[in-house]
This record gives C-alpha cells, structure tokens and sequence, in this order.
RNA sequence: GUGAGCGUAGCUCAGUUGGUUAGAGUCCCGGAUUGUGAUUCCGGUUGUCGUGGGUUCGAGUCCCAUCGCUCACCCCA
C-alpha cells in the first residue's frame, strides 16, 4: 500500500451523520435570520490580502501570522478569509448595496486562520455572519442580541449567558489605552512575558488575561467605561434600557475587549461553560468607522458571527438524541441476470412514483441482499428473481412487521408501496 | 509559536517486572436454509504495534528523534 495522504492539520471531514446534524443547526438559524427579514449574501473565500490588512488591523495576530496568504499565478497577493465582515464590507460598497441604504444581510462558510487546533479552533472553522448596515442607533444592536437569544432559545440552548461592553469611539478608546498603559507601565515587575508584550500591542487585552497573579493589579486599572465619551455612554445606556425592556439577562463586563480593530462602541459575546477554553460560541458589536475605512461613504454597521464548530458542539451535548436522515423506502433484491436488468428498470419506474429506493448492486446471495436491506433502514424489500421476471411480477416483504410476504403485479407495486407507506390514502 | 498527555485490526480497546507465533469485542465475508434480514450456532480475513534509530540474547513494553491526535497557553467564532 502507498502512503495514505491526510488530512490538513486542524481542517475536519464531516461525516454523513455529522454533516446531517449540522445542516439540521444549519436550518435552524437561517429560519431565525429569515424571521427577521435578514437576506443570504454570499462572498468569495479569497480576497486581496489588502483587504484583511485595512480592516482587522495591521497588529494584530490574525493579520501578523495567522493569515493562509499565497501569491496568485499573476502577482498578486491574495488570502483565505479569516473572517467573514471585510469580505461583506467589500461586496456592499462595490455593488453600490450599502449607499444611503439600510440592509440586513447573512452569509456562511468556511474561514481560514493559521492556528494550533485545540477544542473549539480549528484552521478552517465554519461561521455564519450577520451584518446590519445604515443604522446607528442602539435599537439594531439590540436586534441583533434578541435574534441570536432567540436562536439560543429554538435551539435548546440554556448554558449560555450574554456580556456586553462599548469600546467608545476611536477617539475616546485611544485616549483610555495611553491612561492604561501609563497605569500597567508602573506596575511592569509583575508582568508575565505575555502581558509585557500585550503592553505595546493591544494594552486593552491585559485586561483580559487569564493569569491570576494579575488580578489584583488589573482589578485597580482604571477602567474603559469612565473614559468613554458621553454620546456612547448614552448609546450604551439605552441599548441596557432596550435589553431590559425585552427581559434579556446580561452582565456587563468591562473587560470585555474584541480582537479585531474596527469594533466600536457596542460589543458583545454569548459563552458557554461547555466548551473548555474557547468559550465564546457568538460575538459581535459595532463598527461604525470599517466602511468608511474601505472606500465607501460613511455608513454605521453592526453584526456577529457564530462559530459553527462551537455551536453544534453545545447542542450535541443538550440534544441527547439526533435523529437521523429520512431512510430509504424501498430496497430492491434482484437474483439473476434478467432480475438485474429488469430491477433497475422497476427501481426507476418506483423513483418516478416519488418513492426513495435503493438497489442492491453488486449481488451476492439473498440472504445478504436482504441483511443490506435491512440495514438500507428501508421499510419493504422488493424482491425479484426469474420467478417474478417471467410472470411480471414482483415479492413484497415488509422488513419491519411480521407480515405475510406478499406477491404482486409489477404495474401494481407503486400504488402498493405508497399506500402501505402512508404516502396515499388506503 | 510554547507546554503536557496519548498513538496496538476499519471501529472500541486488552496486552503483566522486557520473554515464544500480538489478543478480545464489533464490523465484514462464507456456511447451518439450491430464493428470505434483524436473534442463534459454526468457520474465516483483520495488523509494516504511528515512523525511524538505539539499548538488550530478546522491545508492543525501556531510551532518543520524528510525525500525528488531544487538551491547555496564546488568540478568537
């Protein structure tokens, strides 16, 4: 045997019974999206590196080395999207979709970030994304928390819990981040390597850290929401007013900073305590400012993304059973040279009739036909040998009741099946 | 990129202080029924023990390297 070639590291096949549980989840939220009049968009998987650059930000990891980027054959420098909000910023400004326009838009796929897998991350993960352009009040964001709540809900959701936070306006953001890093630069001894590296990169994000000989320290940092300007502390107030109104609970957490530079004001997150490390199954907020910054007119947006890989993952563990595909029918037996011309012929006069068939291929012995029938999941087992052939008929065996097997004229077996399957009336 | 744990049949796993020809269940195939499944009985194939070195009379077992998987750091959906 030749060596077996793999799989890409952290990129998974999903099997048939996966692949079934995840289109089920799938359906479920674009039937959410849709009862809020969100509309699919769908967006290429590459796009100029550029693009990636302008937008996340220039420092952070994503763009520094997490990023598939590859020469095309003519030059230039593309790159597999790492998430999915520039790509829909792109197609808006230059289908002319997001000038003086209010849209509500979804897409899902695929995205691609260089990173060690773990539970929960994976170098191709799956997203659905949601974005909502030309809107700047605090009554979109709210929207967009009460679908996904909503989605929690269709699904069976209970341990997730919402946290918000606003980040302010650029402006008002960059002033905290100089009081931050003037605060945590005369505390410097205490650092670990990672946060004396976070002090010049992202200073917000020391907030975060997971070391506990830092809290104290980072418990005492002034904090963002003293900073921001009184516009977003007013949006920031009536969006909690809305959240009330609706009887959402949420906690707002301060520290709460996203990783992607064009956020402001509204961000928010939905964890789960089931998925180990990476517990953030949804996250979002606002980027007024990333529209603006790729070309377009100045446009307010918000929007989220769900981790597909997350999100199917706490509904394996709510769900305890998961049913499975529609199973065929009807399984075709047919022993016999002229049972297998003629089998074939009758299995395509059944799927005429609007019956799921499956033929037995390959022959082997009866016995085996019919343990592959039975197996198939299917109801009836048709049988055909020179028998039946040469009376034009065929044997009907019920493989789920103890019944008598019966005979029939091959004209009458349509009829027969879909009665016996409940599919016309008796 | 850093760290830890784990790699034995298609799948789930056993394998003693290093000891003969590496095991069980499941799955698959054949038979008990010249054409009748899911139960039962009988028989059969499961394999470069992740890979490559080393120690040893002898390595699935010990050591080193390497690859892969998993989890965590980091990062983020």
């Amino acid at each position: 045997m030749t060596k077996p070639i793999q799989a890409i590291r952290g990129m998974n096949d999903l099997l048939p019974d996966a692949a079934q549980r995840w289109r089920r989840i799938e359906q479920q939220v674009i039937g959410v999206l849709g009862a809020y009049g969100y509309r699919e968009i769908r967006l290429p998987i590459v796009e100029q590196t550029e693009l990636y650059r302008r937008s996340i930000g220039e420092v952070t990891d994503i763009v520094e080395k997490e990023m598939y980027s590859f020469a095309d054959r003519n030059g230039d420098n593309l790159t597999l999207r790492p998430e999915g909000t520039a790509g829909c910023v792109r197609a808006g400004i230059e289908n002319g979709l997001l000038y003086n326009q209010i849209q509500r838009l979804w897409y899902c796929g695929p995205m691609f970030r260089h990173e060690r897998p773990q539970k929960g991350r994976y170098r191709q993960f799956h997203q659905v994304g949601v974005e909502a352009f030309g809107m700047s009040g605090p009554e979109i964001d709210a929207e967009l928390v009460l679908m996904t709540a909503r989605l929690w809900r269709a699904l069976g959701l209970t341990d997730i819990a919402l946290e918000i936070n606003t980040l302010g306006t650029p402006h008002s953001r960059a002033g905290y981040r100089t009081r931050l890093v003037d605060y945590f630069e005369s505390h410097q001894a205490a650092f670990d390597d990672d946060s004396r590296r976070r002090l010049t990169t992202n200073p917000l994000r020391i907030l975060d850290s997971k070391n506990p000989a830092l809290s104290g320290l980072i418990a005492a940092a002034p904090s963002l929401l003293d900073h921001i300007d009184d516009e977003s502390r007013a949006h920031f107030e009536r969006l909690k007013t809305l959240l009330d109104g609706a009887g959402l609970r949420y906690r707002v957490n301060p520290r709460l900073v996203r990783g992607l530079d064009y956020y402001t004001r509204t961000v928010f997150e939905w964890v789960s305590s089931q998925l180990g490390a990476q517990a953030t199954v949804c996250a979002g907020g606002r980027y007024d400012g990333l529209v603006e910054q790729l070309g377009g007119k100045p446009t307010p947006a918000a929007g989220f993304a769900i981790g597909l890989e997350r999100l199917v993952e706490i509904c394996g563990l709510s769900q305890a059973t998961s049913p499975t595909d529609a199973p065929v029918q009807v399984y075709v037996t047919m022993l016999g040279e002229r049972a297998e011309r003629e089998g074939l012929a009758l299995a395509e006069a059944l799927r005429d009739r609007g019956l799921a068939v499956l033929c037995n291929s390959d022959g082997g012995a009866l016995k085996n036909q019919l343990k592959r029938a039975d197996r198939s999941g299917a109801t009836f087992a048709v049988l055909l040998g020179e028998d039946e052939c040469q009376n034009g008929l065929a044997s009907v065996k019920n493989l789920r009741a103890d019944e008598a097997q019966q005979q029939l004229s091959q004209a009458a077996l349509g009829a027969y099946l879909r009665r016996r399957l409940g599919l016309d009336p008796a």
